[in-house]
DNA sequence: AAAAACTGCAACCGCTCTAGC
DNA sequence: GGCTAGAGCGGTTGCAGTTTT
């Protein structure tokens, strides 16, 4: 009765994920989709753990990934979301496109931490070190690192636009109206609920102020990093933790056969500028535009440079979801 | 220049929740 | 309803790269 072990742990490799894997991980995984994980590494040829495969997809293989430092609204995000919620970093997460459960707890405890120390406020409550035991409000807490998050983003860079006033007015109006609502409306909603209402509040703000991602967002695929040879080289040995940064350079999709209408995908990326979901609609959209980041538009010159702007990059950040549950 | 200390991040571990048997 | 595995999550560790001594 009951199911398979995920996996036996015998011979099982662990450690840095080399190219070699993460190619084959990401050649079985678009070719036949998220699958039960405990299957994929013996489908895919790896010696790993279903969970360790897993792990390495969402956490780094994922193309609508972001990668490079956390904005700073989204760190103020990160923070804002932490003192309602605590350290539930898959739920924070959710609420930053293109950014993982992983990343931002490293980055919460290597970054924001010292940070909230070093302004002398606790990183757990959110109030300041130094004055805990007073009565000191919350709101005068957040107040207060706001103004040493700003003051300090002044120093560091000289041009900066201000959203915090609407970002804090926005969500303390939420807030209240939630409030309001669940005080009148039915006792039926639950209160993660409520959470989540206020939580999605805050980023529709975020969505409002930001009117999209954060202007320094780095794909995961960048455009001029997309380079498939043709020739199959010898595996490598190389850890990818280490030159990760260019290890699709060296990816070879050898089982793929790439369609190459480029031409309707540009297209509808000008039609669709605004909607980053719409351009994955289906299996072939996708195929289709991962084609023409590779291939370029004659999809003869492999080596073809795709000089995008940023905007359009931002169209690799694609909805999470999709890729997790619809794309396949 | 070499060793030690520090930093940041990828990956692992172990727990909980959910769902299949 | 109980047992078990899968999936997901948060905490922790290990290690490579960087900085300091």
């Amino acid at each position: 009765m009951g199911r398979q072990p995920c996996c036996d742990k015998v011979g099982l490799k662990k450690g840095p994920w080399t190219t070699d894997e993460d190619n084959k991980l990401i050649n079985f995984i678009l070719t036949n989709g998220q699958c039960c994980w405990r299957t994929v590494p013996k489908l895919a040829g790896l010696f790993r753990c279903g969970k360790s495969c897993r792990l390495r997809w969402i956490n780094y293989l994922r193309p609508d990934l972001k990668r490079g430092l956390l904005s700073e609204y989204e760190e103020k995000m990160v923070i804002d979301l932490h003192a309602k919620i605590g350290n539930r970093w898959s739920k924070i997460a959710s609420h930053l496109p293109g950014r993982t459960d992983n990343e931002i707890k490293n980055h919460w405890n290597t970054h924001i931490k010292k940070k909230l120390k070093k302004m002398g406020i606790d990183p757990v409550t959110h109030k300041p070190l130094s004055n805990i035991a007073t009565h000191q409000t919350q709101d005068q807490s957040k107040q207060q690192l706001y103004q040493s998050l700003e003051k300090e983003q002044e120093n560091q860079q000289p041009v900066s636009v201000d959203f915090d006033p609407i970002f804090e007015h926005k969500f303390n109006q939420n807030k209240e109206l939630k409030k309001q609502e669940t005080s009148i409306g039915s006792s039926n909603i639950t209160e993660a609920e409520v959470e989540d209402n206020i939580i999605t509040s805050l980023f529709d703000t975020m969505d409002d102020v930001m009117n999209g991602f954060c202007t320094d967002e780095v794909p995961i695929i960048e455009p001029h990093e997309i380079l498939v040879p043709c020739v199959p080289s010898s595996s490598s040995t190389s850890t990818s933790s280490s030159n990760s940064t260019n290890f699709l350079e060296k990816l070879q999709l050898p089982d793929f056969e790439w369609s190459c209408n480029y031409n309707s995908v540009n297209n509808n990326n000008d039609a669709n500028n605004n909607d980053n979901m719409e351009l994955w609609d289906d299996d072939d959209d996708f195929i289709i535009s991962l084609n023409f980041l590779i291939n370029g538009d004659d999809g003869g010159d492999k080596k073809q440079v795709f000089d995008a702007p940023h905007s359009q990059c931002s169209k690799m950040a694609m909805e999470s979801e999709s890729w997790a549950y619809g794309l396949f």
